[in-house]
Parts: C-alpha cells; structure tokens; sequence
DNA sequence: GCTTTTAACGACCGATTGGTCCATATATCT
DNA sequence: AGATATATGGACCAATCGGTCGTTAAAAGC
C-alpha cells in the first residue's frame, strides 16, 4: 500500500502539454525549459516522471497517436455506412488543414521527417501508425466496394495508401498555404473519381 | 578590380553539402561542427561566406527548390506531350520515394514541418515552392485537358493541387514504409482515373 | 620585392543544452 | 504525534550550442 506523499500533479494532462509544445516546435527545438513551463513541473519531478526528454516524447507521440486512430475507428465504425465514414473522415482532415490549427501541422508528420531515421523508437511507433491508418481506410474500402460505392477495377488497399499520402500531404502544403475550400475541392474530386 | 588572395573553396560546392547535412538532419538537428565536417570550411570562412548558419540554411533551401523546379520544367516542358510529362514527373517522385533515397525524405517538406510558422523567411520559400508546383501541374493538365485526355468535369488546378498533396504525402509516408510498387501502384490508380 | 587584400584557422566567448542530485515540504500510515 | 515515504524545487554540472575575433598565410597588384 502507497505512503507518503501522493503525486499532486497530473501526469495525463502534463503529457497532452507537452504533446502541445512537441507540436508546436518539433523535438529539437524544443528546450526542456520549454517542457518545463508547459507542464508546470520543475525538472525534478520531469525525470522523475519520465525519465528524460525522450522518454517524454515518446510519451506524447503515442497519446498523438492513439487519439488519431481512436478517432479513425469512430469515423469508419463498420455499422456506419463505409462511403459515408470515409467522407466524414477525409472531411474531418480538411478542417485539421483550415484555419488556425493548418499551421500547427501534424504531430506525426512532423516527426517523421525530423527523426524517422535517426531514430529508431519513433521510426517504428510512425510505421505502424501509418499502416494502422492504411489498414482501417481499407478495410472501410473494401466494405464500399462489397455495397458498391466504389467503381469497379481499383485495389482497396492502393485506394487506401493514396489517401494516407493525400490527406498527410494535404497537411503539409496547408502548413504554408492554407485554404479550406481549395481543400474540400480536392477531396470531393477524388472522391468523385472513385465513388459510384 | 580584385586583389588579395582568392577565394579558395568552392562556394556552390559548399552550399550542396550543407544541404546534405540539412537535408538528413533539418535544421535545429544540425550543428556548427557538422557543417563544418561536411563543408570542410572552418568557422571563420563559414561565417564569412554566409553570414551565419540559417543564411547558409537559407542558401540550402533555395538550391534545394531551383533544383526541384528546374527538373519540374523540364519534365513538363510545354513542347511535349502533356500527360506523359505528367507521368514522369509522377515516376520521378515514385522512384524518389523508394530506395534509399526514401529515407532521406523531402527538404522542403521537412523544413515545412520544422520551421514554417517560426521563420516567415523561410516559410515564404515553402509557400512560393508549392504554389510554384501547384503553377506549373495546373497549365500541364490545362494542356492535357485541350488535348482531350483529362476526363470531363475536372478543374486542372484542383487536380495540380491534388497532385502537389499527394506526392508530397507519399514521401512522408515513404520514409518508414518504403515501397516501390506501392507507390507506383498508388500513382498508377490515380492517373488512370483522370486520364482518358 | 614590397604592399595590400582576404581566406583560413582555431582559440575563445557567453548562453543554453539536457541531465543529476540533494535539501525541503508535505501527505499518509502507524 | 511521530515516523516514513515521496513529490517538489532549484542549485549545480559538464557538454555543446551558435557566434566572434585576432592572427597567420598566401595570392595578386604595384
């Protein structure tokens, strides 16, 4: 049984913060000082908590990444209608793309080409999510092409790995230009080319 | 008319490597000693060629784009056939995407995802590289559509931004999960559902 | 050959980096 | 109340950061 003095800070909700300022800045321009304002913890109790900056990191990316894919799953959920979850979801990336947060980016992106590379933690934690996000899109795909909203003679799973690309790439070219509806145009082209 | 010593290392030279550095590293990634070790220059001749380490970023960068855009220009050459430029240039970003060279990524679109919203200078290069891009795609699609061979009822400038999305999202997703064939197969489905 | 000019070098700078550690405060249990 | 356990805060650390500067060497002009 615990004694002592219980921990006083939030430890969920100090990784969101730093999962903010990782969003922000990216690993490297991130200071500790930084970390240590967003949180409100003093260093102690930082590598304490998480052993070091890395440890941190990882911490928010996987938090990054599990509210993504959990929102994926909500989107394509397979008693919902396939096309419909599809359209949903690629909507809900062109408002990511929009307004104010187009210039936050994305978590994943972002670290993808800072660390994927050098390191081999993140390298693997990236993979996976974007063959998580492949796979869900296919799945959903492959439900459409059964009901017969998808034209016929393409792949679910190219459709799939295309719409990864685009909706990630969407993301990057928004971070300099954003533009919602040059955004929906896109979408909507594409899925006109695909949807029957 | 100049006297003195001549400037003994090769400038253009210079700048490609610390591309390099910058391109697998980025920015805050790269330090002092790396440039140097790259560039064989010594701090005091770094400093006095480039004034400092983002002016030689900012040299990096633009090499960087006038690369990109002159190979675009070439692919796209207005003299030939629109839609199979197109294809090469689609090829060109396929073949960048596997391999080694996946790993390496995209500079600019790494230095989108870094900087941009921290370095208006920079951040400018980015948005005028896109949309110089997105430029270029939109008159070869124009062209194509006159000659019959995009499918009715798409805007080439829509379809040009959906192609600057996509290959750029392609060479995210590629640096943990290179695969040639998929990123053909990807680029293939895409084409033949808007070229007749 | 002498002067002028400038590239090259590396010692040096203060600031900041990520990380350690210990004294202190405080909550819980006996 | 007293003992115990632990979160906290900040002093402190070596290493490295980006950047400056004075000295040296060497090539071009007179």
């Amino acid at each position: 049984m615990p004694r002592g003095r219980p921990r006083e800070f939030d430890t969920d909700a100090a990784i969101e913060r730093a999962m903010g300022v990782f969003w922000s800045s990216g690993y490297n321009g991130t200071s500790l000082p930084d970390l240590l304002e967003a949180t409100k913890l003093s260093r102690g109790s930082l590598y304490a908590a998480f052993g070091d900056k890395h440890g941190l990191f990882l911490r928010a990316l996987d938090r990054y990444i599990d509210d993504s894919l959990t929102r994926l799953d909500t989107e394509l959920d397979p008693r919902k209608n396939a096309l419909a979850g599809i359209r949903v979801c690629l909507a809900g990336y062109v408002e990511r793309a929009s307004g104010v947060g187009a210039r936050r980016g994305c978590l994943v992106v972002a670290t993808a080409m800072e660390l994927a590379g050098h390191d081999t933690e993140v390298e693997q934690r990236i993979r996976r999510f974007f063959k998580a996000m492949e796979t869900r899109l296919t799945s959903a795909l492959t439900r459409a092409r059964a009901e017969g909203e998808l034209v016929d003679g393409v792949e679910p799973a190219t459709v799939a790995r295309l719409l990864v690309c685009l909706v990630e790439g969407m993301r990057v070219v928004s971070k300099t230009s954003s533009d919602r509806s040059a955004s929906q145009a896109v979408v909507q082209t594409l899925i006109d080319r695909f949807a029957k």
